[in-house]
DNA sequence: ATACAGTACTATGTGTTACAAAGTACCGTA
DNA sequence: TACGGTACTTTGTAACACATAGTACTGTAT
């Protein structure tokens, strides 16, 4: 019954349709290897860890939407360097499209007025009060 | 390995997370019914279906943020009319920052200029051409 | 009264996925 | 050759949207 409903969860979830539009967002400016992405969305106040982002790249690349190669590095071993395919380019776009829909969407749906239907009880027959919790079927 | 990768579903899990966020905002406008709000989030094009909305609003209704009474209907059973309650209506605002902030940090993202790190390899020593498909490890 | 269709709500199973945590492998340096 | 840092991988868990089927109450036609 008591549920926890914390905000960190909601935040969370929030995220989570929106990091792997946001991810193509960042490897579309430049081929980028995972830390370069964790730390770009971490200036961005947007929060990725690792155990989500390299299944989420893996998962793109096998999808066809990403490339990569790997790059030596001098301070550790070689990195995966990802950039769009075609394919990937097509696909970033069409989310960007759903992108600014959903968003436009949800600013008309908040800012919304009080609207026009203040509580049409259809007989006007209120059968509890409405404070208080009952568990109970009507009747 | 071939994945889908279908805009319906990204599409789908984007609308995830905001869910809560759009259906707290309906109500919040007045007391409404499970019906009503597929309704209105349908108008707004933010598809919702029963399966989905059902037990979200038992979950908020269990964490103490809605609240409902029964109301008779001359065509059909009873309706369950929701309500926020004052925790909810906290919850709501606590959302509504944590959505302006996430629309913000998404916009920003997505207007960046084509940065000015254009492929900082370290070395600068590609290991594999960056249209080979291979899935070896280097070395 | 009885069957039927419409509306409202409930319950169950499935697939996707973010996150946590532990593990593996490569590199340069002491 | 041991050690610390960096990069990548793997596995298990929990949250949740959605599809689907089911229950229950209502008014209307037979």
């Amino acid at each position: 019954m008591e549920n926890k409903m914390n905000i960190e969860n909601t935040q969370s979830q929030m995220r989570r349709g929106i990091l792997e539009f946001c991810i193509l967002s960042v490897i579309r400016r430049g081929e980028a290897y995972p830390s370069d992405i964790v730390e770009e969305m971490k200036e961005s106040k947007l929060q990725v860890l690792e155990g989500t982002l390299y299944p989420l790249l893996t998962r793109l690349k096998n999808a066809g939407m990403l490339t990569y190669r790997w790059v030596e590095s001098n301070s550790g071993p070689p990195r995966k360097y990802f950039s769009l395919t075609d394919q990937g380019e097509t696909f970033y776009k069409q989310l960007e499209g759903t992108w600014n829909e959903l968003a436009n969407a949800v600013n008309k749906l908040k800012n919304k007025e009080e609207s026009l239907k203040p509580v049409t009880e259809e007989t006007a027959a209120p059968m509890q009060d409405p404070n208080t919790e009952t568990e109970e079927q009507p009747q």
